[in-house]
RNA sequence: GGAGAGGUGGCAGAGUGGUUGAAUGCACCGGUCUUGAAAACCGGCAAGUCAGCGAUGGCUUCGUGGGUUCAAAUCCCACCCUCUCCGCCA
């Protein structure tokens, strides 16, 4: 959500900033709205103040034993009024709300200009491709070469887009979670946590799931809980109504978990394999932090993922999202791509991002500023560290061999007893 | 799942229809005292929001949402959560 003072004070800057992200704001409707929500919350807020001192009186005079009942008849009506005009102000109200709920943030200066993914600006490289001296495989064939990965099966007991791992692939994806989770705590200064992989609605406002784009979450109707679709949601809502004190912060905080995602509308899109999956595991890292830090924490936070990638020595490279290609509540984002041979191409492994106070103004998740002695809206920040199965697929394309088998990487084998190949 | 108790400010904890946004204590901030600190004493101290250039003033908020009333922390209804006991259970 972005400043409502913003929006009142400065709107056609707002519509101009949005338009980085090819989004064409209606000023007017808002501008309308917000002229007649000022008028009647004025005049609404004026009724209550004359029967709140009606009342007081009436408390005074019946204290007294006197006799209340003049005043009783000239308070009759404003009870009326006040219904009338309360009513018509929550219209106004969450007529102005459900406008506001679904306006993106503020794309940072820094920003690329652009309205697709052709516009990304690659900030750097790392790590060179591997030349192959046989015709490299993809994780499917791979996969199914060693029988340790089973899309049948897996659409057998669910449905498409999930996947069974068996053996050493499944050891594998165990010993990157433990490596993750590792450098993260012990090397970044992360606090491990363990979160609910089930939400309430609230939390998925608070990050910006909500209202918007709730076709991408599954919902248990009967509970009315979302499964999650990234730790981001219930990490980041630890701290929903809490003032933090300075000296706290910032607060940061890594956690493995599943993710579910419902992938409407993606139809047709990575079909094959397990790049985009109804259920998958991240390792994901959350900061909460004060405002002027957050630009200097976001440089940190993406070198925090990239350590992972240079320790399983794969080939990545940085990019900057431009404005068309940035989430709804990021205002930068930085996406980090690593080398899949088998797709000869860079694919997205991790996406680390500013929100400024975008989700904090939402989730009321504010810090005590030394300076005014005030609580004030915090900046909060998160990125994968990383996809576990997209790491999963690159490390087997990019350690492949030309019989199918699977050289585990260094850094890998203290996780998985020494474990040096995934055989074919 | 059954029975009972309860949800009040950063924390603890009063308050059962009317100058209560809320006693008191702790914490916190400022000051006096002190070489300095502690103690003691004095003062301040909830959040959100609206109008206003500002001074300031108004409104909302006592788990959440409805209702009764001129007036609700206080009465009624529903829901959520916490605790205790019983049952079941990884």
């Amino acid at each position: 959500m972005l400043d409502p003072q913003l929006i009142r004070n400065d709107l056609d800057s707002v519509a101009v900033a949005l338009r980085k992200r090819g989004m064409e704001l209606d000023v007017e409707t808002i501008q309308d709205l917000e002229a007649k929500r000022k008028a009647i919350q004025v005049k609404t807020e004026e009724l209550q103040s004359l029967r709140n001192s009606k009342s007081k009186e009436i408390g005074k005079i019946k204290g007294q034993g006197g006799d209340a009942q003049p005043i009783l008849d000239e308070v009759a009506n404003i009870k009326q009024q006040l219904d009338e005009s309360t009513k018509e102000l929550d219209n106004i109200q969450s007529l102005l709300n459900a406008i506001l709920n679904t306006i993106p943030n503020i794309p940072d200066e820094s920003v690329p200009e652009g309205n697709s993914e052709e516009c990304n600006e690659e900030i750097r490289k790392w790590g060179e491709p591997v030349t192959f001296d046989f015709e490299p495989k993809d994780h499917v064939d791979l996969g199914e070469q060693s029988g340790l990965i089973d899309f049948e099966v897996a659409t057998r007991i669910t449905s498409s887009r999930f996947v069974v791992m068996k053996g050493g692939i499944a050891r594998m994806h165990r010993a990157l979670i433990q490596l993750m989770i590792d450098t993260h705590t012990m090397e970044h200064g992360y606090t491990e946590v363990n979160v609910p992989y089930l939400v309430n609605a609230d939390s998925c406002m608070g990050t910006g799931q909500l209202p918007k784009f709730e076709e991408d979450l599954f919902h248990i109707q009967e509970h009315g809980f979302y499964l999650i679709p990234t730790a981001e949601v219930p990490v980041t809502n630890m701290a929903r109504d809490e003032i933090f004190e300075a000296d706290s912060m910032p607060l940061k905080f890594v956690c493995h978990s599943p993710c579910f995602r419902s992938e409407a509308g993606s139809y047709g899109k990575d079909t094959r394999g397990m790049i985009r999956q109804h259920q998958f595991e991240k390792v994901e890292m959350v900061q909460l932090v004060k405002p002027q830090d957050s630009y200097k924490i976001l440089e940190e936070l993406t070198g925090h993922a990239e350590v992972i990638l240079q320790k399983l020595e794969l080939p990545y490279r940085v990019v900057a999202l431009c404005g068309g290609d940035l989430g709804f509540s990021a205002a930068k984002t930085y996406d980090i791509e690593v080398w899949l041979p088998g797709q000869q191409a860079y694919r997205e492994i991790s996406s680390c991002s500013n929100f400024e106070a975008f989700q904090a103004r939402r989730m009321k998740a504010r810090w005590r500023n030394p300076e005014t002695n005030k609580p004030e809206l915090l900046h909060t920040l998160n990125g994968s560290g990383l996809a576990v199965g997209r790491t999963l697929i690159a490390v087997m394309e990019n350690y492949q061999d030309k019989d199918g088998n699977i050289t585990v990487p260094a850094v890998l084998r203290p996780y998985m007893n020494n474990q040096a190949v995934i055989s074919a």
